[in-house]
DNA sequence: TATGAATGAGCGTTCATTCAT
DNA sequence: GATGAATGAACGCTCATTCAT
């Protein structure tokens, strides 16, 4: 691995961990153990690391939440399109922590994340009106839209509101799991039959995990 | 007003409008025509102000969402709660733009904010078990605990995220409104009959209220 | 003497004892005694501190260098002048030493500068318009302005040019009287007879001064 | 052209146009395409780069400045003489603009640089004492000597004079053209009836040089 | 109560220079 | 000859906080 990807992971690690305002470029290079005029040497400035951490995220988005026909059919491929969202934000979670302080300070990286949220909305669109044609939703345009907007917020705002409850408590996989559940149980009442199965389904399979995960 | 109290509005108003982290005692004491030095023989330190913040928050909390008997009969009296809950968030929106590091610092805040969630979480609760008792929502325990969770996460992210999605434009009434209406069209299809019309007649105030707030 | 004030001296002091570039805001700071963050409660940036310099120099020049009628009839209080002014240039030799970068860096500051020079130019010309009045020079308005263009940049330049022939010793006040004797041996060849008379005079005065001086 | 030879080129080319204290020595490199590792394989440090850019500077002028028997006679050789001190002059601008500074970090320069002045101005004697045999000036030699310096004096603070008059407009040739008269103007005065001749003829060839050049 | 000068650790960043390859 | 990653001291500057008055 170069230095160059070495200090962005570093970043986000200490990012992650102390929160982005508190962790200093010479913390990164202290942490990694090189001087601070390196890092320098790779990244332009602070800004700059976060902007490449951002396009990490946004590029890994893109890879996972891409809709595919078959990924709706399967409560299974369902379920795996679920664990990687919530894994990819809990990995980059010191960027849910302090959104708006960091988009505000870099209008570039606000138009990337608009762009993002743009792309994300049109995907979650995509797979929910996928579940309707298949019968598993019954629901109109608008509430199409109205969940698709509850779905997003819930899940961008599930780690920086758990962190919030217990700031000291490390996130575990089990605070992940118990988002997705939030996210399933919002999802339940709009099921038709059929989909209230598959739904079930994957409550049990995400209960079993946090069960697992705790102990 | 007494100086104290002074600058506890003058810093909500500076931390309202630049994000806490950006504003310096010294700027709030400049805004005031104060010196530093008198802000510190009536603080301790900028946390001791964020914490004052912090409790007129909860106390202002406590006193709108005391949960009445005829609070959730009329749909005219839930509107007015929906408002003050909205307008307090509203009111002290940096808090809720920066809540994990805020919080992270000052481990007694922490306390104090677990305990305020508590006590919201318990007058939800018994807000929406008045609701199944009047027949507006048809919900087991466990629906209406999760449907608690969704409310308070939506509401408490609302503007945080919609800060993210447009950090320069300054946050509207007509924002806060259609933070109203989220909510609204998460409970809609929780409802019986007679709880869809109050509803409807909810969604439609409030659809007129940010159509005024916009034009 | 104020804080502020003592800032401004010894920065003069050490930017012409070491060069501008060559004093940090630290290096100041130290210099007094204080701490950094002193420094920075009165002034805004280093800046800040040679444009508050380079005022006190102006406001000097303006009342040094006022014509005035009597001043031209003695030799006496011509050689007054000529002192003031370059004594002057040497308390302030350092922004001599490198004006085309500071002024480069601060276009406030080359405004400044420039109203300075206009001025200076001005004075000059009334000076020298009266000396021809008086008979002491012949020479036509064309001639004038070039003979004062002269005086300007050869006056202007002198400690420069002196530094640059010798970075090592100390700028004294027998090289000042020298840069006054280079003045008036450019003066002299435009004389009139009578003319003459006051620059010899002029001349043995800062020749026996610098005599004075070297021993 | 070898790398060495376009290092000192480079660096020269963006002193002039930046200043030597806001060009790094990676500015240089990058710049030519050249990693900072070879710039400091071909010279040890920046000094070097900047005594080399001296020498150079100091061998054109040797060569230009060598005062030839014919030199003196025709008013047109004159004129090669004066554009081609100017010329050098303007290609080393940086050097003017910069020197006490320059000169008081190295000392091996300072000494080249004293030697350089000493030729120089022996040089312009040979001339001027030439001009005197021919009858174009009638001077005694105290008087040669101060014309002397009065020269030096001038050409060598011209452009650094100008610099600073307006930092943000290039220096072009009519500037320098316009040194040239200014540097006429304050030997016209000494001069007998045939060497004002001289002048004037010189005088005439560069207000048309300023006059092409500005439009 | 209030002032405002003063503190000092630490910030993000720069840049002449080195060195293994 | 040449690369380019790496160094580290130092820069200009900030800000929560203190304290004599």
């Amino acid at each position: 691995m170069k230095t160059r990807d070495k200090i962005i992971h570093a970043a986000l690690e200490l990012f992650n961990e102390n929160g982005e305002p508190n962790v200093t470029t010479n913390h990164i290079a202290a942490h990694m153990g090189i001087s601070p005029g390196n890092l320098y040497y790779h990244f332009r400035n602070k800004e700059e690391i976060i902007h490449c951490i951002f396009d990490e995220y946004a590029q890994e988005l893109r890879v996972r939440f891409q809709p595919r026909e078959e990924a709706a059919l399967s409560s299974d491929s369902l379920l795996q399109y679920l664990d990687a969202v919530f894994m990819l934000m809990w990995r980059y979670r010191f960027f849910y922590a302090n959104l708006p302080d960091i988009l505000s300070r870099d209008s570039e990286l606000q138009h990337k994340y608009l762009q993002a949220q743009e792309n994300l909305h049109q995907d979650i669109m995509t797979v929910m009106r996928h579940f309707r044609t298949l019968g598993l939703v019954t629901l109109d345009d608008e509430e199409l839209q109205s969940l698709a907007n509850t779905l997003k917020l819930v899940a961008s705002s599930w780690i920086c509101y758990q962190t919030a409850q217990a700031p000291q408590a490390k996130i575990t996989k089990a605070v992940i799991y118990q988002g997705v559940l939030q996210i399933l149980s919002i999802i339940r009442p709009l099921t038709s039959a059929q989909g209230r199965e598959v739904v079930l389904q994957l409550e049990s399979h995400y209960c079993n995990q946090v069960r697992r995960d705790v102990s």
